[in-house]
DNA sequence: TCTGGGGTCCTAGGACCC
DNA sequence: TCTGGGGTCCTAGGACCC
């Protein structure tokens, strides 16, 4: 039996914790830049506020209807998801951290009333971390993932769903008849594994519920549209094929993007730009005790304006693997000059960390043909992460990143960031009896 | 004027190997 | 006129997820 927990309306129940007086009210989080809506409370969804929707679109519902626009503060997020995660892990023997606001609970053993001990949990989560969630069960993740949609709707839109399964829905503790009443009441959109573009597809073919896919022949779901689907429609039979250690497997790269402030077209800010996300990506390798076989470096036009594009990316291979900061740069940077051409509005660029392995995998010996001994770095590596951590990031810093702290003309907008409560002591919460 | 960031997996096609 | 079979690796692109 698996669990998926979620958080409901993650990011805005967060900010929601730390200003009560946002609660009911219309709530969205803005992307980076202040872009578009990237989390939504109930108030703003009944607005008609779509996930991604710009906020230059719905900016006149700010004076017109109360919405409340945040800047995203993943600071915030990261720490209160890790306290929610804690709580959730409670619910089984062993947990995976799918996401910011969501995990997979394996609860395969546990006796007694599976349902109660999720209602249990559900609350502890609400009263220790202050987040309301939602918890679905079944045989696969896949029934899981429905299971959650299922208590989530049944909650939110009262009629939709019997209302006992509202907030907690265990989809083997059915009847095959009350089960079948579910998935056709059900999009087919809705499962996990099933977006636009195959939701369009089988709609073609008629398939437009839950129901109506689990009852396709399967060598005809794999002939169509290929093994992934085929997965997905074993595992609503309730055939598991998604393991959950699959999932728990280390990143296999690692990435550093951002769309600017303001296009930039100088190739001396992109250097800094570019310098600052390989460091930034640098900091997450070591982070997880990896090194980097390569890098790639990209920048691009915004795809939204019209005009001629650009688009460009280069992957550079580095000599041995590594996670030192000045290396990623350097290889960075040096792609980022071969791409670059003079004359286009730059909108984003970004850098990725490629081939990576574990530092303590590399066994590979090496035949030194270089007169000088390149000193290892790593000691420096772990002393500049120690004092970024305590001091502030880019407290210490590689010197093409330009000078930190002064806003550059590429730094990204944040014009309605909320503090750090959590996780930085000057932003700490004050009570006052 | 103004449209995020970070991931995964699968497939097809080309280059290359013996 | 007529040119194999079996395999790997890499890349680009598409689709999906949150």
């Amino acid at each position: 039996m698996i669990a998926l927990c979620d958080g409901n309306n993650f990011f805005a129940g967060v900010e929601t914790v730390f200003r009560p007086s946002l609660a009911g009210r219309p709530v969205v989080v803005l992307s980076n830049n202040d872009g578009c809506a990237i989390a939504r409370s109930e108030a703003a969804k009944a607005l008609g506020i779509k996930m991604g929707d710009p906020w230059f679109k719905i900016k006149h519902l700010e004076e017109h209807a109360g919405l409340v626009a945040l800047s995203a503060n993943f600071a915030l997020y990261g720490d209160m998801s890790d306290r929610m995660m804690t709580v959730m892990a409670g619910l089984g023997f062993s947990q995976l951290v799918y996401s910011i606001d969501e995990s997979f609970i394996d609860m395969t053993g546990i006796r007694g009333d599976l349902v109660a001990r999720a209602h249990k949990v559900r609350s502890r989560v609400l009263q220790w971390v202050g987040i309301p969630c939602c918890i679905g069960m079944g045989q696969t993740k896949t029934l899981a993932k429905l299971a959650n949609h299922i208590a989530k709707t049944a909650e939110r839109k009262p009629g939709s769903f019997p209302p006992h399964l509202a907030q907690v829905c265990n989809l083997a503790s059915l009847t095959p008849a009350e089960l079948r009443a579910i998935f056709t009441r059900t999009p087919v959109g809705e499962v996990w594994g099933v977006g636009p573009k195959i939701s369009e597809q089988l709609a073609a073919g008629g398939i437009n519920t839950v129901q109506d896919l689990v009852q396709l022949d399967v060598p005809t779901v794999r002939a169509r549209w290929g093994v992934t689907l085929e997965r997905t429609v074993r595992e609503l039979r309730g055939q598991s094929c998604i393991e959950l250690d699959d999932m728990a497997s280390p990143r296999q790269e690692i990435a550093c993007t951002r769309s600017f402030g303001q296009t930039v077209s100088e190739l001396r800010p992109l250097i800094e730009a570019v310098s600052s996300y390989a460091s930034t990506a640098g900091e997450k390798l070591r982070k997880q005790q990896g090194l980097a076989g390569a890098v790639r470096v990209f920048a691009h036009t915004s795809p939204f304006r019209p005009g001629p594009r650009y688009a460009r990316s280069m992957v550079v291979p580095l000599r041995r693997p590594t996670a030192d900061t000045s290396e990623l740069v350097t290889a960075a940077v040096k792609g980022l000059q071969a791409i670059y051409e003079p004359g286009h509005q730059i909108a984003k660029a970004g850098v990725m960390l490629l081939d990576l392995i574990q530092a303590d995998k590399l066994l590979q010996g090496e035949l030194n043909l270089e007169p000088e001994e390149r000193p290892d770095r790593t000691r420096l590596m772990t002393a500049v992460d120690a004092v970024n951590n305590r001091y502030g990031k880019g407290c210490v810093h590689v010197a093409t990143t330009g000078s930190t702290g002064r806003p550059s003309e590429w730094s990204m907008k944040q014009e309605r960031l909320t503090p750090q409560y959590t996780t930085r002591w000057a932003d700490m919460p004050i009570v006052r009896a």
